[in-house]
DNA sequence: TTGATGTTTGACCATATGGTCAGTCTCAGG
DNA sequence: CCTGAGACTGACCATATGGTCAAACATCAA
């Protein structure tokens, strides 16, 4: 009786936890946790239950796994925002990369998604902490931004907001967007030059007026 | 034995009726359609299990019932906006009933999310069919709009994502947007302004200029 | 080859859960 | 006060599901 997670993984190990991890995310992230099933996540990863639960203590801790692992490739994008970048660049990069996530990561985003509707009840430890800061931080950044002039100011954590909801929005209720689109189209890239503009409008500062909206 | 879904509901059946909606509606919204279970929602309703099937034929009936009486609503405030009226005035109205709706409703909205998130499997039809006429009508009234120049062109499907993404967000992320913003917040009233800016921005044609981003 | 370590599985268990049913209780109308 | 249609429930069932385990199998260094 050997415990496989521990340092001396051995080649078909990491290789297994990985296979099953990617299994496990494609089930929870479009069954949400409680509709997942083990024998999905198995027959997906193409191993047996009990193979499974040989790698992975439980469901839960594959799906412990998979959040901890989230949070960090989530923040990154926001990390990345430079305090001594040119400030509309920096928000509009900012933007480019949370699209693409969205396009290349959907499942991890609707993972997220699904986790916070439920009230978050696995993560509401990172929200709280390591979320909150970098965002408390980013958001003094883009305040000062603001109150020197350099772009407008708008409530900066509003506009944190707004870049999450407006990316993720086309991973999480991509059905939806293809659905009422129609064939032909590319929605991520669509909403790329949509959201170039928007955020574009939104922040360049009125020429000759300071603020009276 | 009778069936107690037929038009010869007394006050009992309707007001019993209306009690398990209101506990599905809980419960649903909340843990999704597999994590929510039978005695869950009987408990919430205050009822036996064998009653709550007394009066639903089974759990996808209570969850289909509540879904068709959702999407009416929903598309409610997207109706209202009249053609004839004042471009951003209306556009605005409909932000302003979005958000109303986000506060008012946050279960509903998180039902709905749910329900696209899991691939909208119960709801393709409704989606591709009453909701996409209605924004795709919507759309061109935007756009026509745009082309003359009473709003800033810009591309009306994407403008009805935009507004969808960024009012939901406030009810279906309530528990990220409360713990990043910390106690002392009225999100839905910040919200309110914030995207009263935004969208200001976004749709009022600069002066002087056509569209030169 | 062999033994030890690591990997895999068929069979099984306990519990949760959607749903059924026979029968009991309630109460409005006669 | 009766009575029967309607409202309700305890007990039960079948299945799904997370998880366990002893035993079989694979791999590889000595």
């Amino acid at each position: 009786m050997s415990e496989p997670n521990t340092r001396t993984s051995s080649r078909i190990q990491r290789q297994n936890r990985e296979v099953i991890l990617e299994a496990a995310l494609d089930v929870f992230s479009a069954q949400g946790f409680r509709g997942a099933t083990l024998d999905q996540i198995a027959s997906a990863a193409g191993l047996s239950k009990p193979n499974v639960l040989y790698y992975f203590a439980s469901k839960e801790a594959i799906h412990l796994e998979l959040l901890s692992g989230l949070m960090d490739s989530w923040l990154a994008p926001l990390r990345a925002l430079d305090p001594a970048g040119e400030p509309l660049d920096e928000i509009l990069d900012y933007v480019r990369r949370k699209i693409e996530m969205s396009r290349d990561y959907p499942r991890e985003s609707r993972l997220f998604a699904n986790e916070i509707l439920q009230g978050a009840p696995r993560m509401a430890e990172a929200i709280e902490g390591e979320l909150k800061s970098l965002v408390d931080e980013k958001a003094a950044v883009i305040g000062g931004w603001g109150a020197e002039g350099r772009i407008s100011a708008v409530d900066p954590h509003h506009l944190i907001f707004s870049i999450w909801a407006l990316t993720q929005h086309y991973a999480d209720f991509d059905v939806q967007v293809r659905a009422v689109l129609g064939p032909g189209h590319d929605p991520f890239a669509e909403a790329g030059r949509f959201l170039e503009v928007l955020f574009t409008r939104l922040l360049t500062p009125a020429v000759g007026q300071t603020s009276d909206i």
